[in-house]
DNA sequence: CACCTTTTCCGAAGCGTTTCGGAAGGCATT
DNA sequence: AATGCCTTCCGAAACGCTTCGGAAAAGGTG
């Protein structure tokens, strides 16, 4: 590999120049800097990255640390996103680098160790808890970083999110216009921020249509067809606390209340109304769900790029405030719901 | 972060007796030896990749580039193995740092790019195809690499891989000794090696059988369920030219042959016998289709685990000579079988 | 006591890059 | 002719680590 100084001999420069040359620093000569271009090419030069590390302390690659998908079967959320996360960071000339570890693992220990090796500029945190220690740490050390959702207290970082609340909010209110009172939320992991945002929305809104909240209605599991399958049932069991709607977080938790109440005999939205927060993934699709479903909407793979964005800008030196984007949940009305 | 100059000053010692203290050198005093641990816990000093990379040219940090799956519901294999690799290469305490690139990528640019940023040290190589240009690019250059499989011509490069050739042989020898002449085989994409090895393992088992080779019978295609329906369906149509019995590489092919012939009331075995190689994915289970499966069959998640050691000792300088596994294939006979 | 070994240590150089603080030369201004 | 200002260049130091070639101290041998 052609370094630096293998340049400079054969041009007849200081190293110092050719650097400030390939770097684009104003005080080089115009013929120079294309001279410079031109032997780099010939002789591929690529600057070695470790080197420049360790000089700036910049390497221009950036790592997101994430657990292998559960089920042995694949996830399709997990493939679009690494697809998503890699093209958006490579359109931006920045090596994005996976590190899969066991779900035991300490994710703390493992960013230290990342960050302590100095090998990574930054990172993307992604399934963000309500006090999140990965956050909290990469904060402390002042290492940058770009979270998919906020964390919980203040939000003093960098975030591509939806607005979860929005979500539960409407949702909710949708079913209580229409005369709905016993309204069931099958949501996702409690610790989540983004279930929490949402369990809020739901709270207000039942609260603003003066229903009391009940806490056997609300559900924190996994977000997966079996999950909808089995709290669906459940909850049908005892006709005197039976819901009349039923709202989930997401449409794979959709899919397993459709079938459950399709077992039951149970029409939509006759006997109960039904909706959710749709990502966008390709399967399933809500509206050629039978009966069409009524949802909020967000398109999933829209995130990908702007928390690309937002990293490559925090990594840049932009300010905080800067770096905070919320993106756009749209309301679907269907035809999964009945009044009353 | 702490650096080793801080741990110097900070013992009294010099850099350089630090250093060794800490990488196990002969020449330093146990008793120092203890207080630098100490000192190093204490301070918590990690040491700093990058320089280590740029002092040495080994940074313990290996990568694999490869393609998002094409099917965005997710693969089953493809999380198998990164989570496998990745497992195994943290368990010898070497970082591993997945590429994910686009499938119209060039993938030896891609490699390029990262030898030459110089931040990698080793790759794992999967799904060689015949003429591999990813191997031949780190050959030349002298980087270290293992595959997973082999390529086609001299095999002087470290490998893990399973008897592919005994695989074609042993799947059409058991057909060819219950009297089949007809033996279609469903192979997977052509310019894979494991493909060409099965094929001639086909050919060879054919012709010892004194039959004859028929190029309509031998089919490449992507190894899924899908195309076991269609290229089956195809396969049957022309009652002259039907085959009566169909090998295939894969378990999910398999599954599409044994979904097609039950929608052409073919029976297995009666009307079609049908074998395949199993890798003993989660799914499909052969032991539990209708009616069970023979197989040859191999584990394929026992591979990632021999593949990172021997990465790993060829990092080390281990000659390539003692760094070729081939692994069991064990044929098991079940029901799908008749003789003629 | 002079000599040789072994043990334990260290200074300095080097990996490839960036960057700070000039410096040389040209040109225009006084 | 002296002064100042651009433009274009460069030497040297620094980032954190490893390693080569000794050197000092301690012990053993004759």
């Amino acid at each position: 590999m052609a370094t630096l100084k293998d340049l400079s001999r054969h041009l007849g420069l200081s190293v110092t120049q050719v650097s400030r040359a390939l770097n684009g620093h104003s005080d080089v000569n115009e013929a120079t800097r294309n001279r410079v271009r031109d032997a780099a090419q010939r002789l591929n030069y690529a600057p070695n990255l470790s080197a420049r590390k360790l000089a700036t302390g910049r390497s221009g690659t950036v790592g997101l640390v994430i657990p292998a998908p559960a089920d042995a079967a694949g996830d399709p959320l997990f493939v679009q996103m690494i697809s998503g996360l890699s093209r958006s960071f490579a359109q931006r000339d920045i090596r994005f680098l996976l590190h899969i570890v066991e779900e035991t693992d300490d994710p703390v220990a493992v960013h230290r160790r990342l960050v302590d090796s100095s090998v990574l500029d930054g990172f993307v945190i992604v399934e963000p808890r309500i006090d999140d220690k990965r956050i909290e740490f990469l904060r402390k050390r002042g290492v940058p970083f770009v979270v998919h959702g906020r964390t919980g207290g203040q939000h003093d970082h960098p975030f591509f999110d939806i607005d979860n609340y929005a979500v539960g909010y409407r949702l909710t209110q949708h079913l209580t216009r229409l005369g709905h009172r016993r309204i069931a939320f099958l949501n996702g992991m409690a610790d989540r921020s983004y279930c929490a945002a949402r369990t809020q929305g739901y709270r207000d809104a039942l609260q603003a249509a003066g229903v009391p909240f009940d806490p056997y209605l609300l559900r924190y599991g996994p977000m997966q067809h079996g999950a909808g399958l089995v709290e669906t049932i459940q909850l049908m069991q005892d006709p005197a606390t039976r819901p009349t709607a039923i709202i989930t977080g997401n449409t794979m938790l959709a899919k397993g209340v459709y079938e459950a109440l399709g077992a039951l005999s149970l029409a939509i939205p006759q006997d109960v109304s039904v909706v959710a927060h749709d990502d966008l993934l390709p399967e399933p699709e809500t509206a050629a769900m039978h009966p069409p479903l009524t949802v909020t909407e967000s398109a999933l793979h829209l995130s990908w790029d702007p928390l690309a964005r937002l990293l490559v800008e925090a990594l840049g030196g932009e300010g905080v405030e800067k770096l905070q984007v919320i993106g756009d949940v749209d309301f679907k009305e269907r035809v999964s719901t009945a009044a009353l």
